[in-house]
DNA sequence: AATGGGACCTGCGCGC
DNA sequence: TGCGCGCAGGTCCCAT
């Protein structure tokens, strides 16, 4: 499941691979995951384009072309973008969704099994409503903005972490595993959160991000890198995916509950 | 403002 | 062996 970490490893992957590229030829394999505009204007605009620059928002890719409009990939739950140096015979791997050609013999496969995953083609990608709705990246953040944007909420912490209009890019996986770290109970409400555990979340949002970023990522499920390899941050997985096994600190069995309909992972002796 | 649910999808693992 | 079910979680949308 692609978070900030796995996306921006993504971003540095392409950066290394395909900047400066020519979009040669664009399959589209299934239409769905193409939100705009209508697939035939996306295929017929986007060929002949050069790929100028890669940037993420959040858990949003945005490639800037030659024309000034940019290409931008939510990966969402199951989406991949994964270079082929061949493709069978029908052009495609299994899932694969749409297939850019690109200059250099360099093929770029969007892969995405649920389709849930959204690709787009706009003039302009600061107008996109997703985008002006996202919160701070978190590196962006100083302790001040924090501690600010804590004030008043009566949320509760994990789900409020995972909220992409609170701050960009942190899902499920490390929202647990941030405050596994933080020591600080998922349940309470953020307001509550004294000075000392503001800190140490705002502290353990930057160190778990960067780790992960170091480590190309978690790859569970289907995550995966631009060249198909694995992340390897999930050895450094505390909590997330172990409910009924030791805690590595206290050795209290990990729990499983469900917040906002997901699922939420922690220590109840560590984070009390 | 906060919370809960459903919707979008598919494949997997489970129990029977 | 096979069927049906629940579950995975990013985001949007609606209801309370």
């Amino acid at each position: 499941m692609p978070e900030l970490p796995e996306v921006e490893t993504i971003k540095r992957d392409l950066q290394k691979i395909i900047l400066g590229a020519k979009i040669k030829k664009v399959c589209v394999y299934n239409p769905m995951v193409i939100r705009e505009p209508s697939p035939p204007v996306f295929k017929k605009s986007l060929e002949g384009l050069v790929i100028k620059n890669i940037l993420r928002r959040g858990k949003l890719l945005i490639l800037e072309l030659s024309n000034g409009s940019a290409l931008t990939i939510h990966l969402k739950m199951t989406g991949q973008l994964v270079l082929r140096q061949k493709l069978s015979n029908s052009g495609k791997a299994k899932n694969s969704r749409v297939v850019f050609h690109l200059s250099g013999g360099k093929i770029l496969d969007f892969n995405d099994q649920r389709l849930f995953g959204e690709l787009r083609l706009v003039d302009d990608w600061g107008k996109i409503k997703f985008i002006q709705s996202l919160g701070p990246e978190p590196f962006d953040l100083t302790y001040g903005d924090f501690k600010d944007m804590l004030f008043k909420k009566k949320t509760k912490i994990k789900p409020l972490l995972m909220e992409q209009s609170f701050i960009a890019g942190i899902g499920n996986l490390y929202a647990s595993e941030i405050l596994f770290r933080a020591k600080v109970d998922p349940a309470r409400s953020a307001q509550s959160l004294s000075e000392g555990e503001k800190k140490a979340v705002y502290k353990e949002i930057k160190k778990v991000l960067s780790k992960a970023i170091k480590h190309g990522g978690s790859s569970i499920d289907d995550y995966v890198r631009l060249s198909g390899k694995k992340g390897d941050y999930v050895k450094f997985h505390r909590v997330y995916g172990r409910q009924d096994q030791p805690c590595f600190v206290c050795n209290s069995k990990i729990k499983k509950i469900t917040q906002g309909g997901r699922g939420t992972y922690f220590c109840p002796k560590c984070q009390m």
